[in-house]
DNA sequence: GATGAATGAGTATTCATTCAT
DNA sequence: GATGAATGAATACTCATTCAT
């Protein structure tokens, strides 16, 4: 950052695609840590076994993550924000019954995109002092939002709210962690059927 | 124990309630163990940490266990010795309703009372590397033969058996992680709902 | 070393100077492991002996050497190699006098210039499991070789050529571990007596 | 020893064959170390591994040695006990002819006999430090006497009597050496072939 | 005499991190 | 930006030795 400049002056024509050269390694550190952290897990997964698989070298690293911690907090960020979106924290009144399909719909999706993110959280998040250094207070407030939201969707249309949501709960995170488990052999089908199932038990 | 006798001729003074101290002392680092495994880890538990918390020297570790790996493996053991115990495996045939109720309810107490060793295998069976070498032949046999009954189960019951069979194991994996994420904060007339609520769904 | 320019591109600063820093360090570390192996054994030198006496890090060691007997292989083979280079497979055929008159000469020079790797020999000599390990293939076809050869030398030239080779065998060992009993105090007239009494012996 | 009069009173019968009992114990737990230390090296052979195969306690080899070292210095003395008996030590003045030929038979039937003793004698003579930690002051002056006597003999029998000496020590030791690497498959006729060549060289 | 549980210093090895170039 | 040599604290594990019984 503090170069660029100098660096303009040395090839001019390059301008600051440097920037983009930095985003772009920085994106390939990142996934290629994010696939060990997952598959490995964050202590089985060496800073040297990163930069080996990113082919750069060790100190590069650290020019673009401070630490490994922080390299970790990075890669949870990025999945915060994906879960983030899914929550779509823009309302604050009520969730209809379509935005509970949109929200089903997209939560199966990301579930078949994110593999790994979701990987890493299953594993994360069973370790309570680890993970609660890790998120952050918008993802608590949004969480806290979301789950207002959503109880009181299931207050207006189940005669058992607190049970039903339980099983809204337990089902989505069984299932992340069942399509994990098999290692995500779920037909298409299968997964679309998975979700009209859902519909029918949540969608009032 | 039995050769009590025989251990006395040569040991005169300690007799043998060395073997009482032994597995007194092995069941103490097996807990320690597992406690830390669960909730920071395996690599995040070091040999050093466990033998502190079960305020014993780091070399008695070995007296006891082979190596971390042995120690986890145990450990891991115990666990499968749990779950075959719920899989009960003494018929071939078939899975009756009133065995079905049984199972469930069974399922809902041993998370109530094994909690660490879920969080344990919740951990280890998303690094499918670490889990392959933790499982044995009979626990791999133990689920296929279990899996096999399952299917026959909802295929006599449902119309859609493949899907009620997902959402059933989405049911019973997402209802234990998210016990465990709440810190067993579960009220027992919650567990109770939600297990009549599973026996609605699924006993026919 | 040959791709100097290619490496001048990746890192512009150090170019590969890396290439010598990394073979002189390398020779350090086997040098100074030699000499406590040879002086001290094998077992009773540790890492961190070592890793002092060359002045580097323990840490340092494994950027070199895979591990503690990979040291000592790396140590055992550049002693092989030297050996080879004593016994000299270019041929298949015959030894003639000259050439005993070398190969006595020879030997004779490399123990005061090798004393150390003799020292070290001698040592893993006896332990026969240790020492299997260590010899490779191309070392053992070669002594066959020049077993071979040597039995033909001294069929050809004794009446008892079975009680001569061990004879000979015997002073060539038993010098070279007087030698180093006597600290290596032997005077270069010594020496030389010495091996004129051998050629007296054995050159016909 | 100190309560040798309590195991009196208590088995008036057994009397002391205690120490006979003692003794056979101390013999095994000698012989047994021996044989590891001269096999696999002294570091390499550790008290449990010792304790093992003896079939006794590891507590217990502390009640006949009082360490490790002091094990390894017991069976070294037992070792220079069979030295200086070949060295023989009654008279100071003179070696005959006869003499020689005696220590010859003598030397070459210790080999034989104590191959373990010499297989450890080896490995401990290279390494200095150890090896003078371990011999004691009647070993060392026995040795310049023996070596002051052979001086003797070799000069009032010899032209060049250094020569012969430095030869005679080096097939000594050679043979020796030869026969261990060899795994004592030399057959006696072999050996005794080696000890008429011997004497021819150095009897007169 | 005899046991083996227990200790703790020591060993080989790993790994996040720094830094000269 | 980029390299990889270098560090040292931490890790799993071993082993001589002690000691209560």
């Amino acid at each position: 950052m503090t170069n660029r400049s100098i660096n303009k002056k040395m090839s001019p024509k390059t301008a600051d695609q440097f920037e983009e050269i930095r985003a772009d390694k920085r994106k390939l550190i990142l996934d290629t840590a994010l696939n060990l952290f997952a598959n490995k897990g964050y202590h089985a997964s060496s800073i040297t076994m990163i930069s080996k698989k990113a082919q750069i070298s060790k100190g590069l690293m650290y020019n673009y993550f401070e630490s490994k911690q922080a390299l970790l907090r990075e890669i949870f960020e990025d999945f915060i924000r994906i879960i983030m979106n899914l929550m779509n924290p823009d309302h604050d009144d009520e969730i209809t019954t379509e935005e509970m399909r949109d929200f089903l719909s997209f939560y199966f999706k990301l579930i078949e995109e994110n593999q790994v993110y979701w990987k890493l959280y299953f594993q994360l998040s069973i370790k309570k002092e680890t993970f609660e250094i890790l998120i952050n207070d918008s993802y608590s407030e949004q969480m806290q939002k979301s789950q207002r939201l959503i109880k009181r969707y299931f207050a207006e249309r189940f005669d058992n709210p607190d049970i039903e949501i339980s099983l809204f709960t337990s089902i989505l995170k069984g299932f992340a962690l069942d399509y994990l488990h098999s290692d995500a052999n779920y037909s298409q089908e299968k997964i679309e059927a998975f979700k009209k199932r859902m519909f029918e038990m949540f969608l009032r």
